[in-house]
DNA sequence: TATTTTTTTTAGATTTGTCTAAATTTAATT
DNA sequence: AATTAAATTTAGACAAATCTAAAAAAAATA
């Protein structure tokens, strides 16, 4: 089967709003794809009749299998770009994005696979993200937390970065917090809640508590 | 200025077709593009109302300036991932041709210059095109003569296939015949204008008429 | 030159994805 | 429960790219 961009784009965008709740409202979607509530509506009349979702008026929606396996497939496609783009043309971690938002969308299943051959597959993107294998299936992720509830003196390694703008990416590249940074937590301000850390075991770096939220590191316990 | 892909494909024809002519026809362009003359009309209209076409009905038509411009870089996108694919990927040059027709609407410049980069500049394709450089710019080419002009145990270099059709591609990786192959003519049948050659002074080859036509070597006369 | 054939353009439709404005359904509040 | 507000869907329109059938122009040939 091959779809169009926007579809697949749709796909995408379910996949990952039900990954936190379970069913997806209108409103939602038309949120996260930059358009109107009356084009997603319009959309999942199509996607259900193509058989790739699970729909009924006024009720919200989920992927059925195949929009599941669909998904995964352009995930998988997104990731492999993005580490491509970083390991072999130097870019940065907060560079990739869009350039991978369009890369996706390539349809050739063998290219992938050569592309995963050639990068040695990776099992995670420069974000720390899984990246499916060309099953759909992907490693049983570590446990994580975010780093205001890491104990403090205990050095943990940064996973994933959630959420994602281009602007938090700019800033932890500037802190040179990567994913694979080793940090520890030296001080928690409770006036604003911000901490101070140890990168690397080398620098102390400031960070505020929207910027601590969004680093999410292992879960040692 | 961002195109459609449509609008790309069009260009990009309409520049081959140029080479060869100097004006287009709206029937050549309909065959190129494997679609109908009544489309081809319409989408001249839109290409002359954005300032890439010279074009007056019933005349023929040709790109101007700008036209060319954003052809040529076109085809130094589809001829960088060709090599990509080639060199990187493993894959055989008679299979990246389809790829690189989608490969080459990806519109990032940064991504192809670096690309560029981590190819190491390279000056021609799989097949033995030139690539332009991002100015749009390539080298003088070689001079270059077919197979059957070629005087016999003169050695030659192959430079390029033209036509390249899948299936003479295929025929040519079959018999290791590949750009930058050494080829000697050691007979020339006068019966059907075959030929018997010796591939990298190697093994004894033997190729028809037609085979000959589109493999073309340098003149060193 | 007159007639026929070929090429090109126009007219009118269709599909996909989008939009605004209005109608409908569901949810929240008095 | 009645009313108001919010979410969702429908109706109708539009732009892009394509098509078929018909008309118009150019080229070929008798
Ligand atoms: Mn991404
Ligand atoms: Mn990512
Ligand atoms: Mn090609
Ligand atoms: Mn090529």
């Amino acid at each position: 089967m091959k779809y169009s961009i926007s579809k697949e784009n749709y796909l995408k965008a379910i996949f990952h709003l039900q990954n936190e709740n379970g069913v997806v409202t209108t409103n939602e979607l038309a949120a996260a794809l930059l358009t109107k509530p009356a084009s997603v509506t319009d959309m999942l009349k199509k996607l259900k009749a193509q058989r790739l979702l699970i729909y009924e008026k006024y009720k919200g929606f989920k992927l059925n299998n195949e929009g599941r396996k669909v998904a995964l497939q352009i995930i998988r496609k997104h990731r492999l770009w993005e580490y491509f783009l970083v390991e072999k043309l130097q870019f940065g971690w907060d560079e990739v994005h869009e350039m991978a938002e369009e890369l996706e969308h390539f349809t050739h299943k063998k290219l992938i696979d050569r592309l995963d051959t050639f990068l040695n597959y990776p099992k995670s993107d420069p974000h720390g993200d899984p990246i499916p294998d060309s099953n759909g299936k992907f490693d049983q992720q570590q446990k994580q937390i975010s780093l205001p509830h890491l104990s403090l003196h205990r050095t943990a390694k940064v996973l994933a970065i959630s959420p994602q703008t281009k602007e938090i990416l700019e800033l932890l590249q500037h802190k040179n917090i990567l994913i694979g940074t080793k940090i520890e937590v030296k001080k928690k301000f409770s006036f604003d809640d911000s901490l101070e850390l140890k990168v690397n075991n080398r620098t102390a770096v400031t960070i505020s508590a929207a910027v601590a939220k969004s680093i999410l590191v292992n879960d040692d316990q």
